[in-house]
DNA sequence: AGCAACTGTAAACCATATAATTACAGTAAT
DNA sequence: ATTACTGTAATTATATGGTTTACAGTTGCT
């Protein structure tokens, strides 16, 4: 699947984690490795779903939202890597004279939808409170008290 | 995903649905919509796991095992898709100081395996003989007798 | 007002992944 | 022997995804 997902779960934990809940985007990027560009591209549309609030200008950078801990990984799947199920190219093709070759691809475009809704379920058990306390348990396991 | 697993439910379907139950890579080729040499790849490991049967030389071609009609969508997707759900980019780093950064890969490891598990789960619900079944209405649906 | 530090967004560029194609050795029927 | 197949690897073409650049718009600060 997309890799904005992955990116989006990361940029929510670390916000969350940080006291002040800010970053800006080249902070942000820094953390999740890659460029600045990428982490305004993917934040801009967290902020369209109310996630982030952005503050331009100095002193700028994306602020959590109050309550977006509570979103889960399925809404994040839905929003940035739907559709990533099934493949780019696909097998048959309508105009063809062969029973299996016209029909395959409604078959199959159902499977895959069917797979996704398999994943969304899956993906809808799982809130960022989740991943963030699996982060703190790893970081207090590496430094112990 | 991956379209071989897509390849794969097309050619098993294609075997079944024909009378002599084989075909030449040349002739699903057709169907499939590529080239033969993708076919005679694909049905080279389903050959491996002994869903057909392969003749070479003059007439030969891929001959439909028996049974093979029980196998499961999961057997296949395992068989060629497996893994990928997870990106082949992902954030963070190891060696990066940074808690999220650093811890981040494992985690969104488990949810990947976690998320492919339950998509496995969905596929094994689907046998080929429901696609093949699936095949034929939508195929006397359009030729009503 | 003017500068500096941000975001928003699109375009250009580059790397990687995937599919198509080519090539040829091996095998079996006639 | 010849012909019609599979097996498999190497090569080429194309699509996708990520990086980078660029610049306009916004805001805080002096």
């Amino acid at each position: 699947m997309n890799s904005e997902f992955n990116i989006a779960v990361h940029c929510l934990t670390l916000l969350s984690l940080k006291e002040e809940r800010m970053a800006n985007s080249e902070e942000i990027a820094k953390s999740v490795c890659t460029h600045p560009a990428r982490i305004r591209k993917v934040l801009g549309l967290l902020r369209k779903q109310g996630y982030v609030t952005t503050k331009e200008g100095v002193g700028g950078g994306y602020l959590l939202n109050p309550g977006t801990e509570k979103v889960t990984l399925g809404d994040l799947y839905r929003l940035l890597a739907r559709g990533s199920l099934k493949p780019s190219w696909c097998s048959g093709g309508e105009e063809l004279p062969c029973e299996v070759a016209s029909n395959i691809e409604g078959i199959m475009d159902q499977i895959y939808s069917g797979g996704e809704a398999a994943l969304e379920r899956y993906l809808d058990g799982i809130t960022l409170t989740d991943v963030i306390n699996q982060i703190e348990e790893a970081g207090s396991a590496a430094n112990p008290t």
